[in-house]
DNA sequence: TTTT
DNA sequence: TTTT
């Protein structure tokens, strides 16, 4: 019910280890920083680098997740909403944030530290794909229909 | 927990007023025709056009929205997802079809039938959102935070 | 040749109008700042909304482009990339600034001022689309194959 | 100046080595098979796989590109836009088909076949990112601003 | 701070 | 079949 659409989408690297933080509720709160480079000529032919470090935020079930498996290295798909904040820092001045809300990811098979050191984490799969909405119903995929696709469903011919 | 990524979003105008069924069940099922024109310059520099007519559906509480709102002519944003389905046909024909499986939605203000003749419409928001996870919990918005911003949450502090 | 994907697709109003400037080399550098408001229900039932406002900037022919037709309250599509900067402000103070970088630009069928006021202004078509890349080749359309598709192209059936 | 947007993202592996052909003009025309893969949980609680087969298809130097460095089992990122055709088959049928035509694409990490066999091709680097318009104008960086980012502009200080 |  |  929203007005306008705010969607990022990012594949990239963690310059870093994630860092989880739990509210007094309970809920998990993962930050990546994440690295995109783009690459130009310049006007002497050369080639030229940029990257933006991006600060990504996972809440709740993806957070948890994201904290567990994501690590420094590790290349991953992210795609979420832009949320720009304004407070007050410890030196009394104002300053600005720029975040995205993550609410799909889905890691790629990029290198990334093995896991080694962090022992207490779980085994990495390869390739996963986790939505904000973990745990709610699944979507989109329907039993191949014998006749002409989506139509006459009987009562358990959820499509999706 | 998929793996890949299959997004679509389109941006286009509806040819025809939307079809909704239901299943047995009782689900709404709505398909729209969408359509997509680009433009580019031929060889002798005359502008060509091509239009795409993608066949969109909304399942479930975005169905019923998607039934009740959009006409034909309306304009509207939609992000989902594709599938291809083989069936066969009433001749006995192996067919293909492919759809967008719509999980968000927004009208655009765009023209369209002002709603005449279908009286038994509601009257239609200028602009509204709806995902396919309406009803589901809302997301991605915090209170603005006086100090740095998501940390030292409070029980309440929920920040989506 | 880019090390990852940073991509923001935004719909959107103009919080005010455009404000164009030009490069010594005379190139057009606009600005918009674009509002997208989400709303969800806090834990009282009670719809509780947000709103974002990205800043986003144009360069070049889209730049002209975006400051001649896009106003206040002009409903917009935009895709384009995060570009994060840090300066030294006049105050002396460290400052960071996050901006949208677009190269995809669509006019939608907003409302948005009638042109009144800017009298010096052309005309404004309700939908256009312009990419970063005007001027280039042209895209996407294929002429309808009476084979099977792509295939045994004559040198003239450029594809796009 | 398309009317409409018509988008498609995928991030998914190939079912096989990328076709490629040429046209009478040797612009080359490269096809792949891309699997997407999403999962559900029926009524039963099951894990339901459902895999989408795209097909992906890309012209000029994306089209080389593509053919020289994919292969079965890469993992790629693919952005494009939507192409429905209809031809008559050899059958004297007519045919649909659904392309997603690709104007940008980038080399994901994943596994793949690590290049055996077909020893004429290059070295393939683990990532790269191409775009429909490579050989165009580099876009999107600027240097780091001192003052106010995207100001006062010298003739050489294009920003992208 | 990542990645190639 | 839409839209401009």
């Amino acid at each position: 019910m929203a007005r306008g659409i705010n969607k990022v989408i990012l594949v990239g690297n963690l310059g870093n280890d994630p860092e989880t933080r739990y509210t007094q509720g309970g809920m998990a709160i993962t930050r990546i920083s994440l690295a995109t480079t783009s690459v130009r000529k310049d006007k002497d032919g050369n080639q030229q680098e940029r990257t933006e470090w991006h600060r990504v935020v996972f809440f709740g079930k993806l957070g948890e997740i994201a904290g567990e498996y994501l690590r420094k290295g590790s290349s991953v798909y992210v795609e979420g909403s832009l949320r720009y904040d304004k407070y007050t820092g410890q030196d009394g001045v104002e300053k600005y944030s720029t975040d995205i809300i993550a609410d799909e990811m889905q890691m790629l098979g990029g290198r990334g530290e093995g896991g080694g050191g962090g022992g207490e984490r779980a085994a990495r799969p390869p390739r996963q794909d986790y939505g904000a909405s973990s745990g709610n119903a699944p979507r989109r995929q329907a039993p191949a229909p014998q006749q002409a696709p989506v139509d006459d469903f009987a009562d358990d011919d959820i499509p999706f």
